[in-house]
DNA sequence: CGCGTTGTCAACCATGTGGTTGAACAAGGT
DNA sequence: ACCTTGTTCAACCACATGGTTGACAACGCG
């Protein structure tokens, strides 16, 4: 699970991380802050942060003591170009002709080298 | 983590299942065709197909001895919605007169009562 | 009927993840 | 210098995940 990708999807499946990343829509706010509303330790919050940090959806910055983070929005283009991409291309699919034909080529050529794709074999 | 839009989002924090679901875009397909291009056994691709329908991705029929796979596009619709809520409302802060009111609301409330959110506190 | 094809279930293993607690580090304020 | 505030690091634990192999269920075909 080494591609960025991956990584972003991975941070935003956990609930919590969601909510921080809400939160922070909003505005920076610091580590403390940040866990208020939880009701886990500190520490848990500071690996969810760093688990955003590494995804790229979120950087800190020192002020004082203080870690302010900040929400890097432009990751999120990353996630909608995968999404919207694929989306499209199986909406396509319910068009009655467009449906027709990918039957026919399917029937052809059985070895999809057809592509729109992306990734390679990976896991 | 059991909600659909942790599962869906855990669903395709997997570049496998990711290309699975890329490769379903263009046409349904059994078990077996959808196993070929990867280098793991049969039984890790039925797991991940798994790991697909329980996101609300992927439905199977029954077709003879085969299960055909087939793409519920709809649930793509679960994410971009919470994703483009918060990138919007992300970008905002990047207008000048936004980011000004941002801060100054944050400085007069710093208890973020504030609510554009769906998400509780969850975890 | 018996057999191959297609796919799932079960048990197992290694590694990752989210949580904990306790100690340590960093930067001011006094 | 020292205490306080803010945050991270380290060790540990329980459980989830992705992979394996082996058994077996469901179905169509000869």
């Amino acid at each position: 699970m080494t591609d960025q990708l991956s990584r972003v999807f991975a941070a935003l499946a956990d609930p919590t991380r969601r909510d921080m990343v809400a939160r922070l829509t909003e505005a920076d706010h610091t580590v403390n802050d940040l866990a208020a509303p939880y009701d886990v330790s500190l520490q848990a919050v500071s690996k969810h942060l760093k688990v955003l940090e590494e995804a790229g959806l979120v950087t800190r910055s020192r002020e004082a003591q203080r870690r302010p983070v900040h929400l890097e929005a432009e990751v999120f283009d990353l996630m909608t170009k995968w999404i919207e991409r694929y989306r499209r291309q199986a909406e396509a699919r319910y068009t009655a002709l467009d449906a027709v034909l990918a039957r026919m080529q399917d029937e052809e050529d059985p070895t999809h080298t057809s592509d729109t794709r992306t990734e390679g074999t990976a896991s």
